[in-house]
RNA sequence: GCCCCGAUAGCCCAAUGGCAGAGGCAGAGGACUUAAAAUCCUCCCAGUGUGGGUUCGACCCCCACUCGGGGCACCA
């Protein structure tokens, strides 16, 4: 590394005769140096510490979606916290109180995976990567509040999701039941509904099956409503995309419960209907083959061979199979029928795997004139399509394509003449008061199934007594650690791990002293994150999961910034978790997250980066090159947050260029720290005013790479004054390269900082306050109108800013080109926009 | 199949109904230099995916389509 001064300029050719001009064209920025030389002194100074008794500033709260410690930092984790260290220091240089910490979402399989590979404990690997992020965030000068850290994987942690998982038992919200769930036979363990991408498991791509087990769930569908109609406050404040995919994953819809009657039964059915208008036009039922009222139907109806035929080899498909698209329709006649109750028409039920055993009732009316799974089923098994509703389209039984639109209800009896919204409220009504159904909403979201099989994450803290039950381990005595790895077997094999840890297993039932067995299964890893942001405040605190004094100062978060890919699992999660909290009284909002940036992912030629495709770009590489500041300013300059940043579309170098050139503005000012500015030279004084107020909206509005944008024309502004204008003594020039220095400290500390040491200051720059913007500056002496005719431009005009619409009007009618223009026709409309615009009619 | 988002110069992107260009990359020329690098200056380049509509005026609003990206996927 160059070894040179702090400050001081060494010219390459010390016998060269020094002058200023000399020393500009010699001094190189050197960013390594630069680098090593303010780390210590921030380590010094801690700039980011937050949360000092007496602060009186306004708080702000800026959180990162904390890491999984897989190995160091890659592409997209700085991004991710280039992003957000911008906003975070945006509010402090705006004056506010801001604590932006950092953790570790240190709980999951790659951690168990290495150790089984290395035949150690997931421990290690987990601590030891911790602390290569942590050096790596220190290096990537994140300002991080480095006081609060916490993993999840702490047993000071884990000891309040056992806590919060006891509360939510206690309340009835986290409960087991028997259920054909999600299987991974890949990682060998179950997975929630939210972990299944495409009928895949979202973290080893193995095909899903599905097993009857006993699990542990969270009853989130409590929360559907609440999950749904909350998002009101979000609105604008969140990605309008994230919004929309959490809808549709709620998805609520409303219809109908309807009774049917079932002959040789004693109790009806009830089937659920978003379309109660069209009952006239069902003409079969369907149940799910796999449901127990199919099950419970087939029962002395002679078809019970071929019904278990059926039932094993849909059994056999994969989700994947379920999936396609093309696939054709399946199902046994039960030789059973339903009476239809508003026409007593003779239904025939049969079973079938296009009806989900667990949404709704598990069994419909099919209408096939009206829904195109029941038409594809009626025209391959040949049953009847009568249609209730007049389109005016083809008839779907010679088409083929059911009618799902508005039209006018025929051979419907009462309902006969009616449109399809009033039909629906006509058969509500006329059902509600025949006993024989009754508007019933529901939901796409299934409980959340949060026990997993796997060792490295937190245990669940119920003992099973063989005659009281599940009891939850007394609050005493948490945290309920995890035995240790040694002597376990990890490998994955359909049970938990945890059951080989005899010792640790066997305890006394704590209700009545009886032998009993610990629960054996771990939690989802997303139950740690699912409330992480409430801990940073309080993060010291080990008799509390969190204090009610911090949360009513910090929380809820202000600003959350994270990848997309979040946009369910996570986020829905941590908004259950806050509903439930707050129910519980222990937090007074009820939506964690008041805004959110969703950043893009980091590719390469158009791709994600992977090692195999061999478009790996390694992050070490680039900071090494281009150092930290340019690789930050490349990402955030890249384009809008939300964007993906395509790498072989940025040039670090390009950068370095620009850092450079704003760096070697701050050796030339030659006036003094303190100068008066308002005796500077006016244009440039406007340019540094412009530059700080645009910047300022730019950054509140998400749009980060204008910001820059806007600094490097001030950049551009000021090597223009100093080397043809106003020159380097005027205060101007000081005036725009603190305010250069101050901009840039959001996005390139080490040279923000150099530049302000070079200026005269102390450090830190991240902390010196954002300009006061003088609004006098922003408006000009005078601005170019431009006068239009019929939309064209015909001339420019100067004119004062403050000119009024009507003296706008009458200048631009009286100017010469204009008159000659209209010559003897008298303009049919004038529209005057003062000061910039009039358009004339003619 | 349904839903959402996007398309502006060779490339990345600005322009929230009012002059299509803020900024950058790439490119060309020049100044400085013995030369090169670095630096500084100047320049080049599109009429906004296509077709309609609304408006005095449309990249921006509306309708239809093409292409690209994303989400959901037998949820009755």
């Amino acid at each position: 590394m160059a070894c040179r001064g702090s400050g001081v300029q060494i010219p390459l050719a010390p016998h060269m005769n020094k002058n200023v001009n000399d020393e500009r064209e010699h001094a190189a920025y050197d960013f390594a140096y630069v680098q090593e030389k303010w780390l210590p002194v921030w380590d010094q100074l801690q700039p980011f510490k937050s949360g000092r008794a007496d602060d009186v500033r306004e708080k702000k709260y800026v959180l990162d979606m904390f890491p999984y410690p897989s190995g160091d930092l890659h592409m997209g984790h700085a991004e991710a916290y280039a992003l957000g260290d911008v906003i975070a220091r945006y509010w402090i240089q705006k004056g506010f109180n801001v604590m932006h910490p950092i953790g570790w979402d240190a709980f999951g399989l790659p951690a168990e995976n290495a150790a089984i590979k290395r035949n150690s404990d997931p421990r290690i690997w987990t601590y030891e990567n911790i602390a290569v992020q942590k050096a790596s965030m220190r290096r990537f000068a994140c300002s991080f509040d480095w006081d609060r850290v916490f993993n999840t994987c702490d047993p000071e942690y884990y000891k309040w999701n056992q806590w919060l998982f006891l509360k939510l038992h206690e309340r009835g919200l986290a409960y087991r039941k028997d259920s054909a769930v999600n299987w991974c036979p890949g990682c060998q363990t179950v997975l929630a509904n939210e972990q299944v991408v495409a009928g895949l498991c979202e973290r080893c791509d193995s095909t899903v099956t599905k097993k009857k087990l006993n699990q542990w769930y969270f009853k989130i569908t409590d929360y559907a409503d609440r999950l749904l109609d909350d998002m009101a406050q979000l609105e604008g404040q969140w990605p309008e995309k994230v919004l929309m995919m959490q809808r549709n994953w709620i998805g609520r819809s409303s219809g109908a419960n309807v009774s049917f009657v079932i002959e040789g039964r004693k109790d009806p059915v009830t089937i659920y209907t978003t379309r109660p208008d069209t009952l006239y036009g069902a003409t079969f039922m369907v149940v799910a083959a796999d449901s127990e009222l199919a099950a419970e139907l087939v029962v002395g109806t002679g078809v019970e061979k071929e019904f278990g035929a059926y039932l094993e080899k849909i059994k056999a498909d994969s989700d994947i199979d379920r999936l396609a698209t093309d696939r054709p329709k399946s199902g046994v006649f039960l030789n059973r029928f339903a009476i239809n109750p508003v026409n007593g028409a003779q239904l025939p039920i049969w079973a079938s795997d296009y009806v989900l055993a667990d949404y709704g009732t598990g069994a419909i009316m099919a209408v096939p004139a009206h829904d195109q799974r029941d038409l594809d089923f009626a025209k391959a098994f040949n049953l009847p399509v009568v249609v209730v509703v007049e389109t005016g389209e083809e008839d779907p039984s010679v088409s083929g394509v059911a009618t799902g639109g508005d039209g006018k209800l025929i051979n419907s009896g009462a309902l006969n003449g009616l449109n399809k919204a009033d039909a629906i409220s006509a058969i509500n009504v006329q059902l509600e008061n025949d006993g024989l159904g009754k508007s019933a909403r529901n939901y796409r979201l299934r409980d959340w199934l949060v026990s997993r099989q796997r060792y490295w994450g937190t245990p669940i803290p119920i003992i099973h007594c063989p005659s009281c039950g599940e009891v939850p381990v007394p609050e005493a005595q948490l945290p309920l650690t995890l035995p240790d790895a040694e002597g376990l077997d990890l490998k994955p094999k359909g049970t938990s791990p945890l059951g080989a840890a005899t010792e640790w297993v066997n305890v006394e039932c704590p209700k009545c002293g009886a032998a009993a067995k610990r629960d054996t299964d771990t939690m989802d890893t997303f139950v740690d994150s699912s409330w992480y942001y409430l801990r940073y405040p309080s993060s010291t605190v080990h008799d509390q999961p969190f204090l009610k004094k911090d949360i009513e100062t910090w929380l809820p978060v202000d600003q959350y910034v994270g990848g997309v890919t979040h946009a369910i699992l996570h986020l829905l999660y941590s908004r259950f978790f806050t509903k439930v909290l707050n129910d519980m009284g222990m937090v007074n909002f009820n939506e964690p997250f008041t805004r959110l940036l969703n950043q893009g992912m980091v590719v390469m030629d158009g791709s994600a980066m992977s090692k195999s495709r061999g478009n790996l770009v390694r992050l070490s590489d680039e900071l090494e090159h281009h150092g930290v500041d340019a690789i930050r300013l490349s990402m955030v300059f890249a384009g809008p947050p939300e964007d993906d940043v395509d790498w072989s579309d940025v040039s670090p170098s390009g950068s370095v260029k620009f850092l450079t050139r704003a760096w070697r503005l701050s050796g030339d000012v030659t006036s003094a720290p303190g100068v008066d500015f308002s005796t500077g030279e006016l244009s440039l004084r406007r340019a540094t005013h412009k530059a700080l107020n645009d910047a300022s909206f730019a950054v509140e509005s998400f749009r980060f790479n204008v910001a820059i944008a806007r600094v490097m024309e001030l950049v551009n502004a000021t090597r223009k004054a100093i080397d043809s204008g106003c020159g380097p003594a005027d205060p101007a020039v000081r005036e725009a390269v603190e305010a250069t220095a101050i901009m840039l400290s959001l996005v390139a500390p080490f040279t923000a900082e150099e530049m302000w040491e070079r200026l005269g200051h102390k450090p830190a720059v991240a902390l010196a306050g954002w300009p006061v913007v003088d609004p006098q500056l922003l408006v000009a002496d005078s601005v170019e109108a431009v006068i239009q005719i019929n939309g064209k431009i015909k001339e420019r005009i100067d004119v004062p800013p403050t000119i009024t619409d009507g003296e706008l009007e009458a200048l631009a009618l009286a100017h010469p080109t204009i008159v000659a223009e209209l010559g003897a026709n008298a303009p049919k409309k004038v529209i005057a926009r003062a000061p910039k615009l009039v358009n004339i009619v003619a």
